[in-house]
DNA sequence: ATCTATTGATAAGA
DNA sequence: TTCTTATCAATAGAT
């Protein structure tokens, strides 16, 4: 537009991007309240930014309404936005374009064949932002599969400490019932001089056997 | 803009507004198009045309995905705007070639997707792409809430429980080693009589000490 | 954030 | 709706 023109292609330079975006998204939403103040049309405008923020406008009424609205326009009968709905309804097919769902479908091949060459073959094989943050994506889903693995694990060897801190605490006791009776029938000089040489009590502090 | 500056207000001349509407719809869409492609933003546009008429936008996905997101955005805590469904029930429709194609996509997916998984030495694999995403959308949400907190605890507790043993098996190891003592100046038979009521080994398996 | 040379959008007319 | 053209508005690049 101004000193230049400028490609329709995505803006490499993330400074570029970024200052382009905020002054861009301010002329689309100053564009769209003006299509509506002067034709008296009803507009609702969603913006996601690339970090995911959201921006918006509803230039009549609440965006919800808007939804509702469209939801009906496009005959999708499917529940209310702003209305709860039942189970019945939630299970009726979905009213995707279907050429519309095979591009997504095979963007996301592409992208899981993308990700998969990139851990195996280790190198950065090419994949743009757009790609690695979908990736982003479906990792944090197969990380949390990990984590649940994880925490059995960790649930697991907690309930094993547990179980060996029962045990040695019953050893514990019996030792010490143990020397107590020993100590009725020895003289108490060798013990006394042996604790001595030890930091460990016999007797644990008590908190220690809270749970 | 040309041929003379607009008022900020709506156009009473219905022959004006309506083709002021179609000039600016047009050119309303072909910014959001732009600020999309440019700043690599997710940007959905509703327009009702005074008579109701409908004209939408959404520059990534379908105009669902885009109200699915902002509902999760604004908190809107209700369900999907594209209901949920199985991938049996989709699999229903028979005889049209999109169908088709969908279905031998998903399958790709989901083969891809239990290649992944099983890299990763994760999950059973027999979740559909539908359930993956919504529980990569609650996951998202809920698990980075959670998991900082609870993984903490875990890890405190566990370091709780490791010290613990530490004391109870030096105690232990000490106690031992008294009794030992003890043993060469007292008889044996009255250790004897008492160990064989109770169940506690005095001498802990071995693996109990690895970590 | 502010400035300004340019490009892009568009009101009016056909 | 679409095209043209004179103007106005948006904005890319620089500060």
């Amino acid at each position: 537009m101004a000193r230049g023109k400028i490609q329709l292609k995505r803006i490499e330079n993330p400074v570029h991007r970024q200052v382009t975006f905020c002054k861009r998204r301010t002329g689309l939403l100053k564009k769209a309240k003006e299509l509506s103040v002067l034709c008296d049309a009803e507009i609702g405008v969603v913006i996601f930014s690339p970090q995911g923020k959201l921006f918006e406008l509803a230039t009549k009424g609440t965006m919800e309404g808007m939804i509702d609205k469209y939801m009906k326009c496009t005959g999708g009968g499917r529940g209310s936005s702003s209305a709860t709905f039942t189970a019945q309804e939630q299970l009726q097919p979905p009213n995707l374009d279907p050429k519309d769902e095979i591009n997504v479908l095979k963007q996301e091949i592409e992208m899981l064949q993308k990700g998969i060459r990139y851990m195996f073959g280790g190198g950065d094989g090419a994949m743009n932002l757009e790609e690695l943050l979908l990736l982003e994506k479906h990792l944090e889903y197969w990380i949390s599969q990990i984590r649940t693995a994880k925490m059995d694990v960790m649930l697991q060897e907690i309930q094993t400490l547990r179980n060996k801190e029962g045990v040695l605490k019953n050893t514990n006791k019996f030792l010490l019932e143990k020397i107590e009776e020993n100590n009725n029938s020895i003289l108490d000089a060798t013990f006394a001089t042996v604790e001595t040489n030890y930091s460990y009590p016999l007797t644990m502090p008590s908190e220690i056997f809270q749970f």
